[in-house]
DNA sequence: GCGACAG
DNA sequence: ATCTTGTCGC
């Protein structure tokens, strides 16, 4: 089992990391249109961990748009990169994440993965990140809100409330995917804009309050750490 | 300085 | 993220 490491030059320090933010985040394209919800194929990349080990594995799933079936998965395992701080989580994933990305022999088509975009302290989170380091199209839909406070949206599905930033910019939304269920909260990434982000997630996510990309995701990244624990020392 | 804070 | 039992309900 190839274990995955952090390339040369990966960032060691919080401030190395930030600065690696600010550098990256003027290459974020947020206003192309993108194909519409239903179209094409999407995945959904998500990571378990295992700091017992210091491993982490990711996972990619690549759906057909227009049914939400299965076409292609791919996984990797990983050395965990960076600690978790708030505001650099990209760095503790992506080098993982794109391993499942590469092994994919599909077309990826737009990308949804855990955490959030633009909705960031330095508007470049998780999906703004892999975006830029892949040309990709991104979003992001998180479980929690970050550092955005929001108004509870209306109970019913499709109802919406934006997060707002301190300079007033709608950075993300909080979005209802069920009825009386907890809301989502989603941001733009790379290539694709705010209300397509929405509209993306809302059609990925007909049943459950989570999209199916980041429910087949979370099983398979988890399934992919119980098999490279069992092999791997520690613990 | 203190608290909050995606996964 | 992860640690964790039972329980209510489709």
């Amino acid at each position: 089992m190839e274990i995955v490491e952090a390339p040369a030059g990966w960032p060691a320090t919080e401030e190395a990391a930030r600065a690696v933010q600010d550098a990256l985040r003027e290459r974020v394209v947020l206003d192309e249109a993108g194909p519409p919800p239903g179209t094409g194929t999407v995945t959904g990349v998500d990571v378990a961990y295992d700091d017992e080990r210091d491993l982490v594995a990711a996972a990619a799933v690549v759906l057909d748009a227009a049914t939400l079936a299965v076409v292609a998965e791919a996984t990797a395992v990983g050395r965990v990169s960076f600690p978790y701080v708030p505001g650099l989580l990209a760095f503790r994933e992506i080098p993982t994440v794109l391993a499942a990305l590469g092994a994919l022999r599909a077309d990826p088509g737009l990308v949804v993965c855990d955490g959030y975009g633009r909705a960031h302290p330095r508007r470049f989170g998780l999906a703004s990140h892999l975006g830029v380091l892949t040309g990709l199209r991104v979003i992001g839909v998180a479980k929690n809100p970050f550092v955005f406070d929001h108004a509870e949206p209306g109970t019913a599905r499709g109802s919406w409330t934006p997060l707002l930033a301190g300079d007033g910019e709608e950075v993300g939304r909080a979005l209802r995917t069920r009825e009386g269920v907890k809301p989502v909260f989603v941001s733009a990434g790379h290539r694709v804009g705010l209300d397509a982000a929405c509209a993306h997630t809302l059609h990925l996510a007909p049943e459950f309050r989570l999209p199916e990309t980041t429910r087949r995701a979370d099983a398979l990244c988890r399934a992919a750490l119980r098999e490279a624990a069992a092999v791997a020392p520690g613990g």
